[in-house]
DNA sequence: ATTTGTGCAAATCGTTTGCATCTGA
DNA sequence: TCAGATGCAAACGATTTGCACAAAT
């Protein structure tokens, strides 16, 4: 099925607020991205899923998409795997746990690592982000419970 | 220049210690890589300068030898740019800078971030790594001092 | 002698780009 | 109209792989 009527206004409003066109295929992923929970998406996967749903979007225009909503800050660009790019759709200060053999990634809201006593950043730099990333396993002698 | 007679003892010491055959390429390898002080490689880089110093290695025997290295516990790779990977020599407990606009990695002791709670962990996973990232900056209006 | 590693070149895979065509304002 | 987007296919760059050859035990 398509996107609801209210999720395009939404996603449509979105867009224009940071100054991208609402095109069709934009508001297509706005509405596919953040139409409702939060979630950790690569580029092949959400091609898929708009692919699924009839939408029709080339691979190449959603990694674009993806890379403009990260510049305007509608995303947030995760590095945890070196072979695959993530996009977070939730830009608050939070971190995550990365369950490495799954390659899946989880937030860990902000306020649950607090870092005291950060180092002394070098001269003529500032902190851009501070990513934490809490890399997980399958505890041995554990059927996933 | 080639390298230290020593220092060739030391590398070969270290590959038999963790159960990897010492052939010329991996105690040259090693030799570079751990004869002097911690260091952040990335494969085209430690490739390069093998070759600088005469040493002949296939770019793909580097790769190889790098993941041996970092299964081994020899190394520990970096996952903080999407379009790289970095091995750093440095394989205690310590965290990064990463310097965006260069490229390039600081290392950051153990000590000095302190995280003090940990969210819970999900059922049925364990910690294996927890990484800081700071991300960098150059200051606006700092011509680098 | 047997096992393990190496080099090369080709293959892979995620991602980016060039360019002709389309589309939204 | 026309700047800005899109699609496609080709280009790309880092990494991996298959296989014949070489080296270590």
């Amino acid at each position: 099925m398509t996107l609801s009527e209210t999720q395009q206004k939404a996603a449509r409003a979105r867009l224009c607020r940071v100054g991208l066109r609402p095109t069709r295929q934009r508001v297509a992923l706005a509405g596919l991205l953040f139409g409702g929970n939060d979630r950790h998406v690569t580029a092949e996967q959400l091609h898929g899923e708009a692919m699924a749903r009839g939408i029709k979007v080339s691979l190449a225009t959603v990694y674009n998409t993806l890379h403009q909503f990260n510049n305007v800050g509608l995303l947030r660009e995760v590095v945890v795997d070196p072979s695959r790019s993530y996009f977070d759709t939730n830009v608050s200060h939070h971190h995550h746990f990365y369950f490495e053999g799954e390659s899946r990634l989880q937030d860990v809201p902000g306020h649950e690592i607090a870092i005291d006593s950060l180092p002394e950043v070098p001269k003529g730099s500032e902190v851009s982000r501070v990513d934490v990333i809490v890399r997980l396993r399958a505890r041995p002698g554990s059927s996933d419970r």
